[in-house]
DNA sequence: CCAAAAGTGTTTGCTCTACACCCATGG
DNA sequence: CCATGGGTGTAGAGCAAACACTTTTGG
């Protein structure tokens, strides 16, 4: 074929990974194996293969990484710098994952002997490459993201407390938000349904609640103008 | 360098690029030349450089089929379906741009000989590889990204009317707007500002404004919870 | 019975929406 | 003086924000 004449590149995808643990917004992270970077932290992630999607290399990495199959996953933006990886021409494009905080995560996995970790937002490490923009770029997408459409659910458990998913996303935004009111607006949205469960532990018991299936979660941005 | 043992692939830049023309949101066609799809419409676009970001190529290739510099521009989204161009793996970071209803388009440009041409976004002809799909996309997010930031004065001239902005507004969500409610909200938005100059022409005269560059032109979007 | 977290309404202010008439100019 | 588009205010409804006490359980 003719496609030889243009020049030709490697191809990585990388995925941020968010959950909720212990209070505060993490990151999942892989310690670099070889150089360049050898021993410092970066985005996890590969190579496209030649007979696969963007969205399935994604989604592969993302499996072999933490053994997760069926989370959240959207491609985020694609970097192309010329001179971001030492080894050559690598474009990158970043996804990001978000992954309930009961999910099992299987974090060493047989093909990769990769060291990885989570660490708090507000709290990493100097990372690989670009991988510091990159990922603060992901952090900003989401918060935005949570703002407009009801995407915080996959980070929760598939049963959660209306105090649950206040704390998660107080968490993320980090502001502080009024209990009734809090409620009011989720259960007018019409996005979650009760269940025949309920929590106990101290306290009162909480009724527990799971995302509807069905439920359209985008809010409609009040427009500039009209 | 060991980059070689990953597969490589070419990477090209496609700008959908939307303007308004008589009345209509109309988009930037180029006719293929070569096979495949020789003689289809496309959206432009070509292949990333060795040594080029892709905010350059993409720049590049826009001011190659337009001879513009300078115009809104920002990156949408990158198909990478192995199937889709049959010439071989080809990964397209897609990008769109908005040019100014005065802007000067160069047509012919020296060194390509395509035939491009206007077409509104309601009356687009069947499009060469999965651009049919690409511009539905640019389309949509055209259209949200409306809805919570000023851009729309990316497709007008420097001066305006106030109506001018309001059928702009009109034209791109398809929706009448209230003459009065859209100019209290886009005077209160304070993101323009009046100039000394007024447009003659039937009618009474009418004030012309510009935008302000030091406007904070985004919205924050009602949160669907709080 | 005490500690801990769950659950529940009302009032006030602001924002959005609907709506109709006069004004300035050119021909 | 007439046709054309420009420019202006207000009242009513719906939404958002602030705010404190009672309920249920486990220990």
């Amino acid at each position: 074929m003719n496609l030889q004449k243009y020049p030709q590149m490697a191809l990585s995808v990388e995925i941020i990974i968010f959950a909720l643990h212990e209070q505060s917004l993490q990151v999942l992270l892989a310690q670099r194996t070889e150089n360049p970077y050898q021993g410092q932290w970066a985005i996890p992630g590969g190579f496209v293969q030649e007979d696969e999607s963007l969205d399935k290399a994604a989604s592969r990495e993302l499996s072999e990484k933490t053994g997760l199959e069926g989370v959240f996953l959207e491609q985020l933006y694609t970097f192309g710098e010329p001179q971001r990886d030492p080894r050559g021409r690598v474009v990158t494009v970043a996804y990001f994952a978000l992954v309930p905080a009961d999910a099992p995560i299987r974090e060493n996995n047989l093909s990769e002997a990769a060291h990885v970790a989570w660490f708090p937002v507000e709290r990493l490490p100097r990372l690989a490459f670009d991988h510091n923009d990159i990922l603060s770029y992901a952090l900003r997408r989401l918060r935005n993201k949570l703002e407009y459409t009801a995407v915080g659910f996959q980070l929760l458990p598939e049963y959660f407390t209306l105090s649950e998913i206040q704390r998660t996303y107080e968490i993320i935004l980090g502001v502080r938000l009024d209990k009734r009111n809090f409620r009011r607006r989720i259960l007018g949205a019409n996005i979650i349904e009760p269940t025949m469960y309920k929590r106990t532990g101290e306290g009162r018991p909480a009724q527990l609640y799971r995302f509807r299936l069905d439920a359209v979660a985008e809010v409609k941005a009040r427009r500039l103008f009209p």
